[in-house]
RNA sequence: GUGGGAGUAGCUCAACUGGCAGAGCAUCGGACUGUGGCUCCGACGGUUGCGGGUUCGAUUCCCGUCUCCCACCCCA
């Protein structure tokens, strides 16, 4: 035998009945996100290396070292060595196709938007290279709203309404305002200043990122730092009147709608192109990889990748940890769907319970269809496994009555039931 | 990328200081040719993740490698 191909290392296959939680998932998003007037959008999986380098900034981990790229081998002179890279996140190709598409035009635009993206990491649970998303974006001229608080409002509660529909309790909300951008490079520099005369005392990787990135110090969990950390700058003292206004304005409505939240001025998040609002859900037993999701505003994001002014706010759901942190309490079983009836057709009866197995189907009942070389026994074994709630038994005698032996596997309780009425009989019982 | 743990049948796990690789569940068949779940009997199933080394002999010891898990890092 020749050597088993294995899927690549940080990805895996989501097999049935697990993909019925999958859907389940996205199901309640469509329909929770439609209530907020969101419309799906699809960008490519791949996309220029310069529009992440760009957008999500050169010297973040993801562009820096995690980013599966790769140059393109065109033909023609002018697509070789392009340089293409799979998406590591969702925003800047949403954003690039605001720009391209001109959809400024088209006032405030709220999309979303579900599938893979692709980092290089060491996986983990809740950690895979290649993961899914839930994202959402609401952007805009400024002239449409997009930089309002009540964005950013509205986007805080309708999370809270998908994780409250999806039957997920114990999360957190923890809410910051990173300022503007001019105001981060102000506190940035603040930072650097203060974290000199004192870095030497803190750990290793504080003292690297006192000179790379100083506002990462602020996430550091080693308890000896604390104290320091504690004595630090913080943003809140360098936010100007109007980002200060807007940041009072998204917790009046937060609290006005009944959402809780906890302020977190430590709060950063790891790309480079958040403005303002920054948020984080977090959620227990999900060990390390606790942010179950995670966004924030971008108000110069357009402008970086050369689009005129579009102030934005969105958030991306790790659907892969949202789906670990519901199997505690959902299992898949639980939603998927299983067959109403098995359809046993006996010998010689296969085109009769073909028949009647298309029969049913239109009327959009779930049926398996059996085979007449199956023995009764192994029909009814198999109508089990498959965990059908009846079995219809399409032989000779019922042939001839037209009215067909339904027996319902829990209870043992068979009927007889005429061809013309089999179908809402079955629906009437059936709940799907 | 760093440190640690683990990998044995489809699944969950055994196998004593190195000595014939096993059980339960699952699968398939039979008891049982138009009525399942229970029971009984039987069968299938493995180069012990992969490669090398030590040894008369390696699932067991050593080295390398791959994958997963945990903690860092980072993030969703």
């Amino acid at each position: 035998m020749m050597k088993a191909i294995k899927a690549p290392r940080g990805t895996r296959d989501i097999l049935p009945p697990d993909t019925a939680l999958w859907n389940f998932v996205e199901a309640a998003v469509r329909d929770v996100f439609r209530a907020y007037n969101f419309q799906e959008i699809r960008t490519p999986i791949f996309e220029s290396t310069e529009l992440f380098a760009r957008g999500v900034g050169e010297e973040t981990d993801i562009v820096s070292k995690e980013m599966f790229t790769w140059e393109d081998r065109g033909r023609a002179e002018s697509d070789k060595g392009q340089s293409l890279t799979l998406r590591p996140e969702a925003t800047a190709g949403i954003v690039r196709a605001y720009i391209e598409h001109k959809m400024w035009d088209r006032g405030l635009n709220k999309f979303f938007c579900i599938g893979p993206m692709f980092r290089r990491e060491r996986p983990q649970k809740g950690r895979y290279r290649q993961f899914y998303q839930i994202d959402a974006e609401v952007i805009g001229p400024a002239s449409s709203g997009s930089d309002l608080p009540a964005r950013d409002a509205e986007i805080l509660e309708m999370l809270a309404t998908l994780l409250h529909r999806l039957g997920i309790t114990h999360w957190n909300l923890e809410l910051n305002s990173v300022g503007s951008s001019q105001e981060r490079v102000k506190f940035n520099e603040a930072l650097r200043v203060a974290l000199e005369p004192v870095k030497d005392k803190m750990c290793v990787d504080c003292q690297r990122r006192a000179v790379t990135n100083p506002l990462r110090v602020l996430d550091c969990k080693v308890p000896e730092d604390q104290p320091i950390i504690d004595k630090l700058p913080r943003i809140t003292d360098f936010l100007e009147d109007e980002s200060r206004k807007h940041f009072d304005a998204v917790q009046n409505i937060l609290t006005k709608v009944g959402v809780p939240f906890s302020i977190n001025t430590r709060l950063v998040r790891g790309l480079d192109y958040y403005t303002r609002t920054a948020f984080e859900f977090t959620h227990g037993a999900l060990g390390a990889q606790n942010a179950i999701l995670g966004g924030g505003r971008y108000d110069g994001l357009s402008e970086a990748l050369g689009g005129p002014a579009a102030p934005g706010i969105g958030f991306a759901i790790g659907e892969d940890r949202l789906i670990l942190s519901l199997q505690e309490k959902t299992p898949a079983e639980a939603v998927v769907r299983r067959p109403g009836v098995y359809v046993a057709p006996m010998a010689g009866m296969n085109a009769d319970a073909a028949q009647l197995a298309r029969e049913l189907r239109r009327h959009d009942l779930v049926v398996e269809l059996g085979d007449e070389n199956f023995r009764l026994k192994k029909s009814f074994e198999a109508a089990d496994k498959a965990g059908a709630k009846y079995i219809l038994i399409v032989g000779e005698n019922e042939v001839k009555a037209d009215a067909f032996a339904l027996k319902n596997l829990a209870t043992g309780e068979q009927v007889q039931i005429g061809r013309a009425e089999l179908a809402a009989w079955l629906k009437a019982r059936i709940v799907p």
